[in-house]
DNA sequence: GATGAATGAGCTTTCATTCAT
DNA sequence: AATGAATGAAAGCTCATTCAT
């Protein structure tokens, strides 16, 4: 069982980076079965096909992040919502920042034809809860909760990208900026 | 040359029809000259490649999407900057509304290898000046040109994305809701 | 038109000599396109697949072997029934001694999965009339006209078979034995 | 030993099983393992290799019809050659109609590259001297053997495959009259 | 003996691109 | 300019076979 999980995961791994440098289409299945250091017929013990592959990476990854939201909510329930609403963006930012492959991979496979019209809401079930709480507490001005998610996914997402792929340099200070201007946009005022 | 735009165009417009239902990868140059009814050949003749027509239609889209911008802001140079803004965000949301395939090539472009690392920045010379200038003039609080682009547009798309792909139903309530929460975070307290 | 007559000659003659050498799946289809002087992809503008291949090449030569008897029930109008089912017999018989790879693939298509269940009742259409009406008129003793259908296509493949494959000699007068003891069997005595 | 034999009889059912529905070519030894309930590996430890297998499964079936022949001709040999002939090919017949299967099996296999050209020759040892002994008695005309063999083999095949895989229904009266035409055909007139 | 994960050669098929017409 | 038949490299995938356990 040690050996089976080493191979998925070795061809995870293997899937992950090549994606991030080649997209979907531009990494063979012998390319990942190379860089895995196993056979290409190995991969379909594990996997039914190359689509079932992504699939998976896709589902378990998103189960990690999932895993990172309900952490950080769990571990904020005493905090205030600014803080909550700030240590949630900061988490999946560095979620990301810590793996560009995932964000890669996520971006691409949003917008490609694997993905079934979801986009954003891969998130939605998780948060929904928490920014619905927060409306009805009066915390977040009153917003329709898909709003208020998908302005926090598609801003962290993008301050991610900015930090990785362009030139720009981000700074703590920037990203505090991010976070100040969606606090005030959302926040109910005193 | 009549003639050659016209296939050239309808080149493109097969092209971009084909992407937002099968992705780069899924749309065989046969098929783009079926829809255009124009022999594969043919194709070669105005692009040197695939992916060469490829960039070719997204530099053109860009095109357009930068025209629409600067038409806007030049239509509304007298109006005051929160009504610019709106106009602004309201202006390029309708663009993608009108043009689902545009957004759907942009995006996928822009999360494949195709894209060097640019991403949102497509758009930032068009404007840079804009938000610059509303700092210096005191009307969007000073935070980096490059946040307040990024916002701009990654909330346009996410908007966008929302209401063409989702099954939620965005009104224009829902979109002024949008405006309303950047324009707070933004805007220069007065 | 020419040419593509020619390229899908040369494909189906290639493939039916390899199928007698190596059988359905011993021949792969770069050994196809080799043979028949064609680039493999060339037989995809011809034939969807493998599978339609070997069902197109088959209906073609079921075609010729259809052609073959129509030929020689109507050329011997005139004659009696004793030399009608004589000819029929033996034309069919050299059918298969003129084209041994036509025998095997037939044998071998009829006794693989890809035929649907009719066996030799793929000559049935053909001969029925002439059976049922030698019935009709005395000609034959009253026997279900299936079983005289499967009677006489069985002993010639079996013949064919035997001449072709079997070390054993057969002569013209074996071939007279042959169908001596089927008319003996079948014809109405007098 | 008599697991050893367990197991090879699981193995060869099921071959014999997956081979009638899908073709030698279909069945992967995977499978076969799968519907044995051993291990793939376990498969060769008692055949060298899947054409191994093949051809004993083919001798193991061939054996039991070679058995079959030479018990109806020892509990006949007091009756006349008519019931004799007519027993044979009776009982030829039930024992394919018992297992569909075996037919299936056969006829693949006397037409595949396997078959190293012997097909209907398969029992030619075990009715020659039956036939031979019948001809000089004077009970058949003075026809060839081998003529008499593939008649008699290819008109039990075909009969079978009639009843079993086309949609003819067969009745006794039918099977009747079939080898009453043959002994029509074959019987020394008296 | 028995297992079944692992192998990798070899298969069918696709598709960007070319070029004779 | 335009065609579309032809190409062939390269992809995804299968499966007979092996071998460490």
């Amino acid at each position: 069982m040690e050996t089976v999980t080493d191979k998925k995961q070795a061809i995870f791994d293997s899937m992950l980076d090549l994606v991030r440098e080649h997209g979907f289409h531009g990494t063979p299945m012998s390319q990942v079965a190379k860089q895995a250091n196993v056979a290409a017929g190995t991969i379909y013990h594990y996997f039914e096909s190359k689509d079932h592959l992504i699939q998976s990476l896709y589902d378990y990854n998103r189960g990690t992040l999932v895993n990172v939201i309900q952490v950080i909510l769990k571990q904020t329930t005493e905090a205030s919502y600014r803080e909550q609403f700030y240590t949630l963006w900061m988490g999946l930012y560095e979620f990301y920042i810590q793996r560009p492959s995932v964000l890669v991979f996520f971006e691409q496979y949003h917008n490609s034809p694997y993905s079934t019209g979801q986009n954003e809401g891969y998130l939605r079930g998780t948060l929904y809860d928490f920014f619905e709480e927060g409306v009805r507490q009066h915390q977040f001005r009153p917003i329709r909760t898909e709003l208020l998610i998908t302005l926090t996914i598609s801003s962290i997402n993008a301050a991610a990208k900015l930090t990785l792929f362009n030139k720009v340099a981000i700074e703590q200070d920037d990203l505090n900026q991010i976070t100040d201007i969606l606090w005030r946009g959302v926040a109910a005022s005193e």
